[in-house]
RNA sequence: GGGUCGUUAGCUCAGUAGGUAGAGCACCUGACUCUUAAUCAGGGGGUCACAGGUUCGAAGCCUGUACGACCCA
């Protein structure tokens, strides 16, 4: 009853503030005739000189409230086309026609009675022409008035100038949208990591170049889905809010929800869900969304991140194997064209087979030493402290043989390199091996000495899953406690009966840096999380 | 979480024996009818990240804080 009072009581404060906001925006609506430095200056102080002076300019400028920011423009072409259809016509040869394009003046160059500028659309940029004789005296005044950053439509006639730049001689235009801030600088770019990142779409507008590695990301996913769902597979969508964040070992986010007064949390994977579609019928399932992970930031880490992840009925991981090499294969292709990368410094090939070695063989290969599950836990534990490897007393064999490969193993796994056979201790998800008690039959795909797939033969036997939760809840590791707690509700699904099952995760930003040669997550994700500035 | 480095005009950057803060671009004014980092002439622009401290005097030295980058966990 109280909690029920007390919502209401907070649905009105905030309807209270709404009526606040509501005055505000009406009195800046009487206000739309005040200039832009008055109206910057309820935003922000002190104006930035140059800022003041081209607002100063401005003033004057709007004729009324609609004259700098227009409804639409129709266009019938774009830079690109313009160059690809006319880019073999001579210096001084026109085009028949008139053409109207528009987009963003990225260059001024006034030249008395003439003036060239830079038009840049989303396919590219294109310089535009003017002549007072051609647009006439009024118009050609106004477009002297632009700045860069406006947008702007234009129409007019393509054609070459003598020094043989495709051009649109402008004989109309109109200002759609003005632009009342200040471009960084033409030459050397927006450098600093922070308003790139922040800002985004300066980074855009300045750094070209930035667009090709999202255009490669975004192309990087459509191939997946395009591969996966050519195969039978369905694209399903699970829940993000998790009454109990299971399917991998991770922090989550906490969060609440109001009316059903509990507890949830976004969640660090979708396994246990996609795994229920299967015990449900489905047979073969992908979903490609975020999974979110309170941990901490670093060059290949993001609090929330794009897993790929699948499930195929009556397969086993080596199956998956094949499959995952023929994946990557198409979607590198279809994205980036090619098979070769230099990622991180290092020249990776996708041509060719990949390798394929057991944990404990690539720990040999790799150090001479002879690290398995014969070894007893004492012997390991001094071989773990001979190697300076740090370990906990909890750790059992199957941590300290893990702990050997991360260290001494994982770093040098630059071309794509599959992982195979993981200790149960570390795999509590994954099918035991028929062959080894201690080992699952799980496979990790390596690419640039980072894990980009994570995949196994699914656990089916609810008895052996309900034995891993609960090692997991016992665990001192705080992480493990949390993502272990028992999911009684995913254990009654399984006691259905699940079919056997091939399942696995692709890390589609580790997968992104890796074909577009970015070496911070930061660079493949359009938004990452920054910390709030201060007093901003 | 730890270490190293960075933060100076809107942008890119100079600026240390500690002595009134600079350039290029951008911005503003003017000239100029094929320019393209246009050119030429002129002009304006700074809480040197923030807060303390040392000093006659601090962008530069010391301490702390914020944010970021790189490396490590």
């Amino acid at each position: 009853m109280d909690d029920i009072k007390k919502q209401n009581e907070i649905s009105k404060d905030i309807s209270k503030d709404d009526d606040i906001e509501i005055e505000k925006s009406q009195l800046n609506i009487e206000n739309i005739e005040n200039s832009e430095a008055e109206y910057l200056l309820e935003l922000e102080t002190p104006i930035a000189e140059p800022l003041r002076m081209k607002l100063e300019k401005i003033k004057g400028k709007r004729k009324n409230g609609s004259d700098f920011y227009k409804a639409k423009f129709a266009t019938n072409a774009d830079s690109e086309t313009i160059h690809k259809n006319f880019n073999s016509i001579e210096a001084g040869e026109k085009v028949e026609g008139n053409y109207s394009i528009a987009g963003r003046i990225m260059a001024i160059r006034k030249h008395g009675k003439a003036t060239f500028a830079v038009l840049k659309d989303f396919s590219g940029q294109i310089q535009l022409y003017l002549n007072i004789k051609n647009s006439g005296e009024e118009k050609y005044n106004e477009f002297l008035d632009l700045d860069i950053g406006d947008i702007i439509g234009v129409n007019g006639v393509v054609f070459k100038t003598h020094t043989g730049e495709l051009s649109i001689n402008v004989l109309d235009f109109i200002l759609l949208s003005k632009s009342i801030r200040i471009l960084p600088e033409k030459w050397h770019g927006l450098k600093d990591k922070e308003i790139r990142y922040r800002q985004r779409y300066l980074d855009f507008i300045v750094n070209s170049e930035v667009k090709e590695t999202f255009i490669t990301r975004i192309k990087m996913i459509e191939a997946f889905r395009k591969f996966l769902t050519s195969r039978g597979f369905l694209e399903v969508e699970t829940p993000m809010l998790q009454p109990i964040p299971g399917g991998a070992t991770a922090k989550p986010f906490v969060t609440h929800h109001n009316a059903l007064n509990m507890e949830l949390y976004l969640r660090i994977a979708p396994e246990l869900y996609l795994k229920r579609l299967i015990i449900g019928g489905f047979e073969k399932v992908f979903e490609i969304n975020r999974n979110f992970r309170n941990e901490g930031i670093s060059y290949k880490h993001n609090p929330e991140f794009t897993m790929l992840e699948f499930y195929q009925a009556f397969v086993d991981y080596n199956d998956l194997m094949q499959l995952t090499e023929e994946l990557l294969k198409y979607v590198a292709l279809e994205a980036a064209g090619k098979l070769n990368f230099n990622y991180r410094g290092n020249e990776i090939d996708f041509n060719g087979s990949w390798d394929k070695m057991t944990m404990i063989d690539s720990i040999k290969n790799f150090t001479g030493l002879d690290v398995n599950f014969d070894k007893s836990i004492d012997e390991l534990r001094s071989m773990a402290k001979k190697n300076d490897l740090k370990i906990d007393d909890s750790f059992g064999k199957g941590k300290i043989i893990n702990e050997f490969f991360e260290v001494f193993v994982q770093p040098n796994l630059i071309k794509p390199t599959f992982i195979k056979d993981y200790p149960v201790e570390i795999s509590p998800l994954a099918r035991k091996s028929p062959v080894n008690n201690n080992l699952t039959e799980r496979f990790e795909l390596f690419i640039g000495g980072e894990e980009i797939a994570n995949a196994f033969s699914e656990l089916i036997d609810p008895r052996d899953q309900f034995e891993r939760f609960k090692y997991q809840v016992k665990s001192k590791d705080e992480e493990e406690r949390i993502s272990g707690k028992i999911d009684i509700d995913f254990l009654k699904a399984l006691e259905y009966g699940m079919p056997p099952t091939g399942g696995e995760g692709i890390g589609i930003d580790r997968f992104a840096m890796v074909i577009t040669n970015s070496s911070s997550i930061r660079d493949v994700i359009l938004f990452p999380l920054m910390k709030q500035e201060k007093d901003i």
